[in-house]
DNA sequence: ATCAGTTGTTTTATTAGCAAAACATTGGTT
DNA sequence: AACCAATGTTTTGCTAATAAAACAACTGAT
């Protein structure tokens, strides 16, 4: 009953929301600009050089940052690991989102950046499968989003959120 | 770049996962029980009466939750809409992950927990319209899942994380 | 050489969410 | 009546993540 077990599992979480774009930002720095200080991180997440200096040294102690020899950032191998994961969940939620589901570009960012850190390899592999298909030129693929698409524009108009749960999909659910 | 201000809209959610399990706890309880205290909440959730007793405290202020003559609790009306829309997304997700990707029940129910708070009402809507239809009697929808899993079962191996972002969907991204 | 700007750190404070412990209240048993 | 168990609250303390402010160190221009 109630599966008091799963929800906690939210807060066992290794990389926060904070974390995972303290650690995006070190990599798109590097690649924008060559390098990555505290104050490069600060500005690019908008929050203070304090802040920021606190939680990347935290980094540096779970050894997913390391500092040169003058105060430069940079990922070790776990931490681009890290990074390398959560940007590719972010690049297929996104396309999803948008590309499928249709939803605007930036409500497709956001909500993929909310998710992007939270969703286990499992399911970014197997989402990656998905779209991939979907948005690939296989024929039954083609098929059915244009069938998809062209009930959209039908029925436009849809209660949310929906009142009773279980009718959700006209079955039992549970 | 960088897109500062999309990441910093997580926090600005009104509803935390805590308080998205606090309300959905009371509901649950309402209907397995028949009523809701400050002490089923906390056990159903695992944390203890004084962490419960503050954060509905806050959620009584914040006029979501509505105290019984006698201590009992209750949902108000606004409360109740949060919840049915957190259940709703929840749901869907579940359903997504685990009967179209095909994920195993608990990491689908692990994955739809941590991200039901999170999504927005238009991607919960369109996520909606999509599983129905793709878990419809539809021939197009039929054929295609058909389709996608004779794929799944095929290349079952995939390296995981992704080292190439751009090369996920082998076109170009962004 | 001094002065200003940038950078990095530390300290203090705040908020959300928890635990632990002390406390008060209530309800039922004996 | 006395006692015990359950309930609800409050206080204290903790961690993560922020801001704000003070401070030190370095850089560059004049």
């Amino acid at each position: 009953m109630m599966a008091s077990d799963v929800w906690k599992e939210y807060e066992s979480n290794e990389i926060s929301h904070s974390v995972a774009h303290h650690l995006t930002a070190i990599h798109e720095l590097m690649g924008d600009l060559g390098y990555a200080r505290v104050s490069d991180v600060a500005r690019a997440l908008e929050i203070t050089r304090g802040s920021a200096s606190l939680t990347l040294k935290a980094l540096k102690a779970r050894g997913l940052v390391v500092e040169d020899h003058n105060k430069f950032l940079k990922l070790s191998e776990d931490g681009r690991r890290i990074v390398d994961s959560i940007l590719a969940k972010r690049a297929v939620v996104r396309k999803f989102l948008n590309e499928v589901l249709k939803l605007d570009e930036h409500q497709a960012e956001v909500d993929a950046c909310k998710v992007e850190h939270l969703l286990s390899a499992q399911t970014g592999g197997q989402l990656l499968h998905f779209v991939r298909f979907l948005l690939s030129d296989d024929p039954t693929a083609r098929q059915f989003l244009s069938e998809f698409w062209s009930r959209l524009d039908q029925d436009e108009e849809w209660q949310w959120p929906v009142q009773d749960v279980d009718q959700l999909f006209n079955l039992e659910s549970q």
